[in-house]
DNA sequence: TGCTAAATCTCGAAC
DNA sequence: GTTCGAGGTTTAGCA
């Protein structure tokens, strides 16, 4: 755990305090939390007027805005990333104004009353990853290789060959073999080359007749030819399928566990 | 300015703290503030997983859940409103289960360190409005009557009568009388039932025949019926050309101000 | 850069 | 409750 204080807070502050924190927050592009009495007004291609009441105002480090009721999963304003802010205080209320072009807009947050600034520098490099990783997918095919095609026989995966590691290879129900190359997103020319470095390495060294496949959940346009091409095929799996299989598993290793007592 | 102190703040809490903080602070309906590292899992309608990282949380009072990164208008991940909550510290792990049915689907996050913890109780009555006020469509009207009706000759606004306040009254380009309510929204039975008492004592002591017209966005389903048996009259007025016009006429009044000069 | 389609869309109103 | 449509939708992929 490191030592660093990544966050400083400050409890009813004044405004005056307030505005100097803010200020300094966001010319060094660092997040600010505000909680206390504010109103909002909003133009640009829609105008709204927000009443004063107590809200969560948070300022992120990309220069986007959002202003949270107490309830509601929704900003009831808000700005996306990239606007420019103007900062006062005026006759004792703390101003945001956060502006952008394109479209041209502007929401203006009013405080007159401040329970709580915290203003952050966070770091955060964590993958975020929806229905399953590249990693969940090749899991689930050797979990349940008819994902892949019916009568597939993984061999290995992730084996170290001349340009990289190949995902998966396996024997198909003809005894053919199948390298595998799997994209968790839409695959396009580079995933296809890709595939074809291993496929014709792999032919050199094993020199026997195999199959490349590209897996992912859908080929790019115009990248069917190329696959063509090269002599290589395409099929479709969809992530979410994926994560699916495996939550199953989890379930049915559930299920043996409890079977098992 | 109150006394009342809205917010409970923590810096740097133990896991042990904090966990009894929030479990304190769902069980009470209060607000959440929680910035820290951790890490994220969620499974319903989708399935994800977000790799350790440090981030905003929010729970909000009516149990929405929001897990903000440093950067981004949108949440990383989040709950709808109307959640249940499990809460627990498993070996330093600040565990924040959300959950619900309808569609089943949860979000676990756990922590592992935290910077800042803010418990809250926010009061916020303060009304939102899109575009204009009701309050705005009357400005609007007055200063633009055409968006009425053609011909129209406003008189007076917020004329006191027996039952309450005529929003607008004024002549239309035949010499009748007419009475205006207006409604921000989707007009329903009440606003037919308020104008209909304001024409009624306004026949009866001005003693001379006249209009009343509701002015809303639209009417509400079965709702012409009624207007019809009472002899009243509907018109569809959009809040957004209100805006509209309100902001013309701000920019005229600007240009006068430098011609003038 | 602008357009189109999907989203853990959310949210509200109508049936 | 379910379905349908709008949103300051946003966001990502393609031309």
């Amino acid at each position: 755990m490191s030592n660093r204080k990544p966050v400083d807070t400050l409890e009813h502050p004044t405004v005056e305090q307030a505005t100097e924190f803010v200020k300094t927050a966001i010319s060094e592009h660092k997040a600010v939390i505000l909680v206390g009495n504010c109103w909002v007004d909003y133009k640009g291609r829609a105008s709204s007027k927000l009443e004063p009441g107590e809200r969560i105002v948070m300022i992120k480090d990309d220069g986007s805005v959002l202003v949270h009721r107490p309830s509601g999963y929704e900003p009831v304003n808000w700005q996306p990333a990239g606007c420019m802010f103007q900062t006062s205080n005026y006759e004792d209320v703390l101003r945001v104004r956060a502006a952008r072009s394109k479209p041209h807009e502007s929401v203006n947050i009013s405080f007159d009353q401040i329970f709580l600034i915290s203003t952050m520098r966070l770091i955060d490099r964590g993958v975020f990853s929806l229905h399953a990783s590249e990693a969940d997918m090749q899991k689930a095919i050797l979990l349940d290789p008819c994902l892949f095609e019916e009568g597939f026989n993984p061999i290995s995966y992730e084996k170290k060959v001349e340009p990289g590691f190949v995902d998966v290879y396996g024997v198909d129900k003809n005894g053919k073999l199948v390298i595998v190359e799997l994209k968790r997103r839409v695959a396009g020319r580079d995933a296809v080359l890709q595939l074809a470095k291993y496929v014709d390495h792999i032919k050199t060294v094993a020199n026997r007749d195999l199959r490349g496949v590209l897996v992912a959940p859908r080929l790019a346009k115009g990248i069917q030819t190329l696959l063509d091409s090269l002599g290589l095929e395409f099929k479709s799996l969809d992530p979410k399928k994926c994560a699916d299989v495996l939550q199953r598993s989890e379930t049915t290793k559930l299920e043996d566990f409890f079977d098992k007592k």
